[in-house]
DNA sequence: ATAAATGGTTACACTATCTGTAACAATTTT
DNA sequence: AAAATTGTTACAGATAGTGTAACCATTTAT
């Protein structure tokens, strides 16, 4: 699964969560506003539960729940929690065979810039919290 | 092709071409210096031809020459030479059909966040020549 | 003119990754 | 014990990426 449809996934998810709180949602609830798989939901929201963003219940009842104020959850936690990944990995290979050195060079020289792009994103993500996502589907 | 491998086989090719200037190479000669198959080079080239970046010449005798100083030469221009779509293209669908409006405002707004990101690395992009690339090569 | 060398373009099989889905195991509640 | 739910694994089909070859287009050299 790509991180992009990762995250978007999960934050539909959440605003579902969010709107519902704090009723347990099952993932065919979930599923049924996300228009995602409910396989696929729970997956996601597995995830999700192991970083602590979301409770789950079993048996008659349960579901999930968000555990975290939407004002303090923000994108890049998300994040975290669904890729272990960088965010927007890239074809450099890190070889280990013999290679020329000035190839090897280069590489080197790509994958610092893709980890420069990857720690931007990163700080972009810590600035979007669910609470803003959610004002954003109000107006 | 991805566009990471475009680019990353871009830079090499161009790399080659700078330090052989100005001597024309064939796509053969960068091919065994850049561990790339020949055909590949020649499909990227020819787009660094159309953007008038490279030249390219027919013949006995022909082969590609850079046509930008390295120093004038950034990784920015490149890329949109060789890449149409966005750089990190994300899988946030614009469907045309018919959607849930909180759907619809939740993929709008990963559009723009990820537009975002678009332009900072395009900036970063901007930032890097050619030139700057060599000399990291030769230390 | 002609042959040869080269870039330019298209096509294709192979591989890898992504997607959607199902199936079932694990857990909890009633 | 039964039922409902999450958690996990597996897999076929779709999509995209890769490496390569083949051939066309263009120019040069003789």
């Amino acid at each position: 699964m790509s991180a992009s449809t990762k995250l978007s996934t999960a934050v539909r998810a959440l605003c579902f969560l969010a709107e519902h709180h704090p009723d347990p949602q099952t993932s065919a609830d979930i599923s049924k506003f996300s228009e995602i798989n409910a396989s696929k939901i729970r997956q996601i929201l597995s995830m999700l539960v192991k970083g602590g963003i979301v409770k789950s219940s079993y048996g008659k009842k349960g579901g999930f729940m968000l555990n975290k104020e939407p004002a303090k959850l923000h994108l890049q936690e998300v994040y975290c929690a669904i890729e272990d990944r960088k965010a927007f990995y890239l074809n450099v290979s890190k070889s280990t065979a013999q290679i020329k050195p000035k190839l090897n060079s280069l590489n080197n020289y790509f994958l610092n810039f893709f980890a420069d792009i990857q720690i931007d994103i990163e700080e972009k993500m810590k600035k979007i919290t669910l609470e803003q996502i959610l004002l954003h589907l109000k107006q």
